[in-house]
DNA sequence: CAAACATATCGATAGATTTGAATGTGTCAA
DNA sequence: TTGACACATTCAAATCTATCGATATGTTTG
């Protein structure tokens, strides 16, 4: 299990401080004009990280290329919303590594 | 809690194909001439894994800096362990970001 | 001591990544 | 339709990163 798979999209893509500042933020928004309960604008996450507008829009390209966001065109506005799934197999993959390994494992 | 804690230096040694290699090589090493039970030498790294000395030496110290994984010189062979501690922080921080948010822990 | 060995470090280079300015695309309002 | 707006994309510059060759450090062996 998870030997090919794509783990290394969504590691690389938490790997950058302001991306991982747009996860913490997506998860609890602050308080935005056009902020719903479970979704965010992008408009919001440009204004209240202090976010160049083209660098909110690479950062959400490459968090949704990793899977760990979705976003939602409606009408002149991108909602974005985290996608719990993506995380969930980030720790089904760490959590193994978060175990003292079986001593006896080894056995040939 | 996890404010300005250093998440994002595990996060990008992990971000890296051959690092993610090392870090599952280590978990459960194969075979190896100075591999031991629950320590694997830099040799094996390099040999098994088919990497060059200086970018098992440079792997090894990212991810020894980020606390990944641990290193104990004996001799002339450097051998480097997981530090389950690490990923175990790891896996409370991207907890959260697996399950859905609370719908009402916007109630200002 | 000298040679062989394991690993670390240095220097340089190639490739990737972040960023902002400028521009393009599509949507809403008047 | 025209203009304003939200966002995406392109391009170039700056910075970072991985990698390798060469070399240095420390250890064991003869």
């Amino acid at each position: 299990m998870f030997e090919g798979m794509d783990i290394s999209l969504p590691l690389k893509a938490l790997a950058d401080p302001a991306r991982l500042r747009i996860v913490e933020f997506l998860r609890r928004p602050d308080a935005g004009c056009c902020t719903l309960p479970d979704r965010v604008c992008a408009c919001d996450v440009e204004r209240l990280l202090g976010l160049s507008q083209p660098a909110v829009s690479h950062h959400m390209k490459i968090l949704t290329q990793a899977g760990l966001v979705s976003g939602e065109k409606q009408g002149r506005w991108m909602y974005y919303r985290l996608e719990a799934g993506a995380f969930a197999a980030l720790v089904a993959f760490l959590n193994p590594l978060a175990t003292p390994p079986a001593p006896l494992a080894r056995a040939a």
